[in-house]
DNA sequence: ACCTCCTAGCTCGAAATGCTACATAGGGTC
DNA sequence: GACCCTATGTAGCATTTCGAGCTAGGAGGT
């Protein structure tokens, strides 16, 4: 197995396309619905999923679909691998914990 | 004054810069110790404290200490202004919801 | 005397990342 | 035909990151 951690960099953005892949790790995803989710524009988003899956967290394929009866063009759906769950609940988690300790216990001069 | 939010962008490293300063925000920060407690670089660090510092969250004064007596070089201070402050946990909130919304309910493996 | 390591701050340049604008392509509406 | 919608993706520029280096003084080794 050797699950290598390539050097892909777990940026604020990527963090957040991550979190969208693990609100439903079982469903597949396709560009605009995670573009909707995330917040990022498809500038931002196609290259973070190309990325994604160089590194081997994601894996993608074509939905098997008509698009002149559909309506509609083919998506691209894309999917966590296990690998790639795992991985992503470990940096999120990390990285999380990291901004955790600024916002924990020691302040109190808000209202909440 | 109106605390303008100036296109200062919030990156994960920027993040874990300002997280570091909430964990005391009445203390005062010098580059060796951010570094320590952010984990970044030089190189990545002092970037990020101009950008904070011309945007106005952070404000620095150096050290008034005698070099030679002390046995150790001056050091410079940071601290995040009021503003910086308040402007520092609206972001660190809004990224940490961002993210919790992936990790929902399901973690749990961690030994703290 | 010289070399190396430590604290402390900061700059430089290459590479990675992010984002605006654009390109493609079919369908529907006016 | 002109325009918006779904849907995917590219191009080029600006910003961000980070390894490497620089300055400078003190401590300690050989």
């Amino acid at each position: 197995m050797c699950a290598m951690t390539p050097p892909l960099r777990v940026t604020a953005a990527v963090a957040t396309v991550l979190a969208a892949f693990l609100e439903d790790p079982a469903a597949d995803r396709y560009g605009l619905d995670l573009m909707r989710a995330s917040g990022h524009p498809s500038g931002t988003l196609y290259p973070i999923l190309l990325r994604l899956q160089n590194a081997g967290w994601v894996e993608s394929l074509w939905e098997d679909l008509d698009p002149v009866a559909a309506g509609r063009p083919a998506r691209r759906y894309y999917r966590l691998t296990p690998d790639g769950e795992v991985a992503a609940r470990a940096e999120l988690t990390a990285l999380q914990q990291r901004l955790h300790r600024g916002l924990g216990g020691t302040t109190s001069p808000q209202t909440a």
